[in-house]
DNA sequence: TTGAAAGCGCTAACAA
DNA sequence: TTGTTAGCGCTTTCAA
């Protein structure tokens, strides 16, 4: 007896109602042009008015690809990701391929349970953003052979292929911008203390280091970050440093956060204290005064890594890669 | 001949090593405690040397359920879905579901889309984020009988499951906030105009009419909200109706921006002109004055929407259900 | 241009 | 407690 059906209308109603086989019907979907006209045109008008939904578990579970590739980025609610997830999402669309997300919380090991996950799905590649993984992990990543973009940073052993930029000099670009513009007593407020804010904790002290000032201004903790939490450092920070003269944010929300408790205790930016941050979100522009931050490429880099990432499912040799994109400094008016 | 296999450890690699069936593996996986202890501790010492990962695409196929649910959010980069999202991300997490999120860019016709895909991926069920939907997106949902859940807004004709809020009563209830603070020359200010935008909109209205107020003071676009928008909005009105005393603006983002703008046009807030936003996020506790919001409670109604989906997949009937989650106004220093 | 047969990796139903 | 058999819906291969 055979198993109850779905229900669903499947690859051999649309051929029943035509009147052909079913692999005319799935090659009439696949390859248009190696089925008659007149079939095609019959196999078509079934699809429309049975409402055909092709199901492709099987498809996937019949040819080896899924045609889909999964996104991980480390939050959701993070606006840095999304400008990331907007560039991957539109150039692996247009490859034909669906972008399945998922969000680690910044934790490597919930990154290892969805790499997991996802290649349970057959997903064809993955877009990481991070190039820090656990040893399974890397291990999965490595025996499934499918291609793989870690990204926002760089590193020297990429798994593959790897598009981002160099956060460390970035933290010593805007330290350096400081420096120039005049400020001496420069520090540092960090949150998530995650690799990349390290990197750029990195290079804000380079920059003071090689100009000859003290880099014990530097206020972090764990805790992620937020506009308020952008406050609350700040304010610590001035119970320490009352000289402080500027103070570079690892992020734009702290940035902003920072901004706002200056304008509650009425504490002049840029004229007693100026404030730079990281990222270049649309609210650096926004607030008065602007904020002068560090524009990261983020849609060119999920733009990036869709590119490469399609030529290698079109059959690119894999090669590991490493693609810079740089990033900009944007002086504005609180500094 | 065989087809080339895919290379990947499968259900019979460990079925071999461990010199037992398949299916004994399958349940090993699936219902432990039906198999033997010696059974079982060789199977899994198996998987754990091979790397076993199962292949869900054939486990969906066979069993007809794939354990993923999709998530339908407007945008990914509006902080107000990931509330929505982190609570249905965790409750379905919970029950052993796997979310798969999509957007839609406030577009129906994506939705309808996406509806597509996901239905074509097998997902069993779907949480979407509006009540409005293409005809045909409701009939392939109607369709497919799988459990659905309409979120944010409330409607009469719930496809499925509706979990939200009255938008229309919370912009009523603003107004009326507004009002009873004293203030009586009340502005609106609206962009992207969706749906419960313009029930924002319709409640603003009520609560002036009510009050005998004047409803005239109403700036709105078409385009997609932000910082930068709400200051030209602001701006715009201000030269438009110079007495107006405190503006609505349909969510926190233009209001935020309309604050920024305050500030720079140095107009104290709320002494010469108050503002009110709509949803409750971060921001409007962290600046400067702070600001008046209608806090939605989108984590609870996420968390919510994963509940009921959830009893549905594990059996529960269809009944048609509609779920308010309420509201609350929090009166802050902007007006 | 079309079709028959085999099989992707798994699970459900039934039998032992 | 374990295994046999059949099939989920599709694509691939090969033949006509």
């Amino acid at each position: 007896m055979p198993r109850r059906s779905s229900g669903r209308v499947t690859l051999q109603d649309i051929a029943e109602r035509v009147g052909v086989s079913k692999v005319t019907v799935s090659r009439c979907l696949r390859e248009p042009q190696r089925v008659s006209e007149t079939v095609r045109l019959r196999i078509e008008e079934a699809i429309d008015v049975l409402d055909y939904i092709p199901n492709r578990q099987a498809g996937a579970l019949s040819s080896g690809r899924s045609l889909s590739v999964a996104l991980l980025v480390p939050s959701i609610s993070n606006s840095v990701f999304s400008e990331v997830q907007r560039g991957v999402d539109e150039g692996l669309r247009e490859a034909g391929y669906q972008v399945l997300m998922g969000h680690t919380g910044y934790s490597i090991l919930e990154e290892e349970r969805l790499i997991d996950t996802f290649l349970a799905y057959g997903v064809d590649g993955f877009v990481l953003s991070s190039t820090r993984h656990t040893d399974y992990a890397q291990r999965l990543l490595n025996r499934a052979r499918l291609p793989v973009v870690e990204t926002m940073e760089l590193t020297d052993n990429p798994l593959d292929i790897n598009v981002g930029l160099d956060q460390r000099v970035a933290g010593r670009a805007i330290g350096e911008a400081l420096i120039t513009a005049g400020y001496r007593r420069i520090g540092f407020c960090g949150a998530r203390l995650d690799y990349r804010v390290q990197q750029r904790l990195a290079g804000w002290e380079d920059a003071l280091k090689a100009a000859g000032l003290s880099t014990q201004r530097c206020q972090t903790t764990p805790r992620p970050s937020s506009y308020r939490l952008g406050g609350e450092l700040l304010s610590a920070m001035l119970e320490r440093w009352p000289d402080m003269d500027a103070v570079f944010c690892c992020n734009d929300d702290l940035a902003a956060g920072a901004l706002f408790e200056c304008q509650r205790r009425r504490l002049e930016v840029p004229g007693q204290l100026a404030l730079a941050g990281f990222n270049g979100l649309d609210i650096t522009d926004a607030t008065w005064p602007t904020l002068t931050t560090v524009i990261t490429p983020r849609r060119a880099i999920g733009e990036q890594a869709a590119r490469l990432i399609v030529e290698r499912l079109q059959g690119a040799p894999h090669a590991p890669s490493r693609h810079d994109m740089g990033f900009e400094i944007a002086l504005r008016q609180s500094t």
